[in-house]
DNA sequence: CCTACCGATCGGTAGG
DNA sequence: CCTACCGATCGGTAGG
């Protein structure tokens, strides 16, 4: 997790970890306000001024913590990743069909992008292009392994009729129907997270037999 | 369609542009390329000597057309959502069933996010939040009509049957998958625009029944 | 539309 | 982590 900022760090730094002190909690912090402030004003609209100010801290003090404002952006796209694979994998561990385990994933998601807190993907999905290729790298194989979690159940759904289509094509509309989401979805509009998660799986399954009929 | 520019531009240019002469050619030519380098490296990322530059001016003067670097911005996206518009009524002035009108909406929409030249609505998608809100205010009604003209055709699907859910929410997820490919979508991928098209609004729309069948 | 320029801001650093 | 600072860049302008 912290594999990428330590090559780049002052050694200082390293030391203070190694201590087990609470420089982690610093770095924590710096991160989720970064991801606030990404998420409100986009990478190139908030300044190291500005996270360091979200924090307590004077201008020049996130540098003690990360090289640059790029490996802030990557600090905070790999916690969002990091919590966007357990949660996922925690969701499909409940277990049950196909579609059960299509409406917890859908949950998760719908989850990641608009609960209280969760700048990460979000951050992510709408400054990617401002990380540089170098970290972009280090991403991807993560973000495949996301993806994979939504093909396995995709399949499997096109596989026994549930679900319409080529079953790649099919995650690339739902991801991309569910992180739009994102940018029209208001907490107070009388929908809740729920009842969006169960509507949106419902729409994008294929109708169910009802019990009886052929 | 200059409304909102002429109002705070300098007196020379309204005369030049009352006598007539190719001054509104230099603005669209600043107008496209701004489009194209929002797109590319985003509002914040692009610099007004990069957008002069790229149309052969110094750096000072697409001040002489535009009053700010958010008037450039306002202007692409004006220019996008006429486009898209035009676009978008001529498809459905093509007649047809609702699902043949879907259809062409689809498409259109495809089109007006993945062909060449077509970075005008892309830039409003994911530059929105830099627009400030005075001139947000001026698009909002023109988004209004556009997103009209897609509630049409799906409360036509939906009360016949060929479409499930809710209408509201089912245009709120169809038009997330479709804007999202903007982020996906490789046209040297073997997929044409027409197959993703054709494919995706088969992948929305409920399952035609098969002549013969009940 | 160009020349020449300015004030402000920003990422980043040295040294403690 | 702070103080004090620098070099570069940027949006924008005056005057022609």
């Amino acid at each position: 997790m912290a594999t990428a900022a330590a090559r780049s760090l002052p050694r200082a730094r390293k030391r203070a970890n190694a201590a087990g002190n609470g420089d982690a909690n610093r770095r924590a912090a710096i991160v989720r306000a970064a991801a606030r402030l990404f998420r409100e004003r986009g990478f190139d609209g908030t300044t190291v001024r500005d996270i360091a100010a979200a924090v307590g801290m004077r201008s020049g003090s996130p540098f003690y913590h990360f090289a640059n404002k790029e490996e802030i952006l990557f600090a905070v796209m790999e916690e969002g990743l990091r919590q966007g694979l357990a949660r996922s994998e925690a969701a499909l561990a409940q277990g049950g069909d196909a579609r059960a385990r299509f409406f917890a994933l859908v949950r998760a998601h719908f989850g990641i992008l608009l609960e209280d807190g969760s700048d990460f993907i979000p951050v992510m999905l709408y400054e990617w292009r401002r990380l540089p290729p170098a970290y972009r790298r280090k991403l991807i194989a993560v973000k495949d392994r996301y993806d994979a979690l939504w093909q396995g159940v995709i399949a499997e759904l096109a596989a026994s009729g549930q679900m319409r289509g080529d079953p790649k094509l099919a995650r690339l509309l739902i991801l991309g129907a569910v992180n739009f989401a994102a940018t029209w979805f208001k907490r107070d509009g009388g929908l809740s997270i729920d009842a969006l998660a169960r509507a949106s799986a419902e729409f994008f399954l294929a109708p169910r037999r009802a019990p009886g009929t052929r």
